[in-house]
DNA sequence: ATAATATATCTGTCAAGACGAATATATGAG
DNA sequence: CTCATATATTCGTCTTGACAGATATATTAT
């Protein structure tokens, strides 16, 4: 029963994944945290796009940020409502399917962006 | 392997998710297809915004229509691509916990919008 | 044909958000 | 403090889509 949700929030939940800038950056935190540098470096966009498109999943409950040091790092937050966090999941898994999305992951890996390789 | 999608369908399918009025209705046909003047009368909108959104969903590719002599019916078009079908069907799982959503389909029910009503 | 009903589309207006470019802020080095 | 690096925010412009209201189209009845 964690945390219900209206249906303005939906709406939020929703637009916030109707971007592909957006898709690509949840991707890439499908497995840890990354930080921002990489981000920027995979998708090759500048900073500033990249930047903006954290905060707006980071207003949107999606995403947190930790500071270390100059470096901020960004990871998927799980929402606390039931619903949107199953979704959420099965988008990553949905994401994972996509060519694109398989090339920015690879493209991670090989940079060093992933702080625990498994 | 069904149907592959690419990332600017990918962003399409969420927009089409992201607006009140079109998960008010997807929620509706959610059971079974429904006949846009019981949409109208449920989410007690002007009929051209529900046709507009309706518009809109079947050029994403989620919903489907058919003609029934002056009436129009609409229902859920399962999407090809395995990932987007997954999720839409988790959406109408989400709406389905929803306060108003409920009340939406009460009403529905009430009115005899539900054409199989088992 | 005409009329009535059901649904769809068009028109003009408005707000949200995406973008590039410029600028601001925070942290650590020296 | 000053400088460099990493990240965030602001500004001006443009596009998309939401809306209300008006109108168009399709189907059936008469």
């Amino acid at each position: 029963m964690a945390g219900k949700i209206d249906n303005l929030e939906m709406e939020q939940f929703f637009l916030a994944l109707a971007d592909r800038t957006r898709l690509r950056l949840l991707n890439l935190m499908g497995e840890d945290e990354v930080c921002v540098c990489y981000l920027v470096e995979v998708l090759k966009e500048p900073q500033p796009k990249i930047s903006r498109h954290l905060a707006y999943l980071r207003r949107a409950g999606i995403v947190a940020a930790r500071r270390e040091g100059r470096w901020m790092h960004y990871r998927i937050s799980t929402p606390a409502d039931e619903g949107a966090a199953r979704i959420l999941a099965d988008v990553l898994s949905w994401l994972a399917t996509e060519r694109g999305m398989r090339r920015d992951r690879t493209h991670l890996v090989k940079i060093g962006g992933l702080s625990c390789q498994t």
